[in-house]
DNA sequence: CCATCATGTCTACGAGTGTAGACAATGCAG
DNA sequence: CTGCATTGTCTACACTCGTAGACATGATGG
């Protein structure tokens, strides 16, 4: 679907906008080495030498494109109770397919075999929702157990969304959802005994 | 270390070992598309070519390097008692540090983002630890519990050993266990009450 | 000893990578 | 209408990639 492009009336931050749009779609399909400057140029319909020009680099225009991708709130719930079985639910219902496929999880995945990349995700997460998780919970060592959600959540994205683990594809989305929730209630309810030390 | 190295004695079955062996190291470190044929080849002293003789093609090569990486039982514990408990600890103590750039997780996590290799990485786990894993737990939806638990363990090898979240590589590897556990036994463990339905 | 097959290397190709520098076209101010 | 800065393109470079075919070298059977 949209093949042809008419040659878009001169606009710099229009132009900046597309450019951003085609490099999240495509460094989430295909990771950041599986992606190519002139492929992300070719889908918002310009030259591969204008996102350099725009971005200075392939890695500055990662970088953006990691901030956006992790940005919005939307990723995790906003109230701190039952957070457990909201994520959980989010999770396991696929909604909107052609959205699923933004996910900043899969950006993450298939972009981690690459160090810098690494490096840029890692400042990105501590930046945006690593906090934001880590108010969500109470009890102690809550950055530690924001990331052990962090770690679940994008282990499921792996095995079911990447790998395609044939139990995980096909499962019962309602066990799926309890089973998860169980999990994640494990790490983000205070612990049942904190009376230890 | 071993920078040069003799030209070995001719010997086909070694020589393959050799190949063998510095492809699980490189495919492991880089990832499928991140390690190059000649850099494989020139860690066992051969050349490009030899790799392609012995073994086809880089796609063959990975997927022998996958199946011997995933096949040592080490993966999972044995007894089928307390695996929450055996997994975690196994997870956060860093014992050897070189054979932890070994480890399956890390070949998984680093190649995922090619979908050929993940389709390879899918067959070598429904063939090896899937089945394994399963017949270690009680109940009902053992696959799907089963997957969950390695999803668990690959999101934790991802946020610690490539992202390197900060609260996880820096802390405290008991309660970090403890957080772990926790999350686990409510994986493995039978349902607190599987009389719902 | 020497012929022969297995083992290993060399050269090369076609395609793709990120990006630097020079050039062209557009749209707005005067 | 005309200058001119902004916006965008073209060509090119120096690599790296996987792999195909021809060639060289080693060890071993007779």
């Amino acid at each position: 679907m949209m093949v042809t492009q008419q040659p878009r009336r001169r606009d710099a931050t229009a132009t900046r906008e597309a450019i951003l749009n085609s490099a999240v779609e495509a460094f989430t399909r295909a990771g950041y080495d599986g992606a190519g400057v002139r492929e992300v140029a070719a889908a918002a319909g310009v030259t591969a030498m204008l996102v350099n020009r725009y971005f200075g680099s392939k890695e500055q225009l990662f970088a953006e494109v990691v901030d956006r991708s992790f940005a919005p709130p939307t990723i995790v719930g906003s109230q701190p109770a039952a957070v457990a079985a909201r994520i959980a639910e989010a999770l396991v219902a696929r909604t909107d397919p052609a959205a699923e496929q933004l996910s900043p999880f899969l950006l993450m995945l298939r972009s981690a075999s690459n160090p810098r990349a690494a490096a840029i995700m890692r400042d990105a997460i501590s930046r945006h929702v690593g906090t934001r998780l880590t108010d969500l919970l109470d009890g102690a060592d809550t950055e530690q157990r924001a990331e052990l959600i962090l770690a679940l959540i994008s282990g499921v994205w792996l095995m079911r969304g990447i790998i395609a683990t044939p139990a995980l594809t096909s499962a019962d989305p309602a066990r799926l959802t309890e089973h998860l929730a169980g999990a994640l209630r494990a790490l983000s309810d205070t612990g049942p005994t904190p009376a230890s030390s």
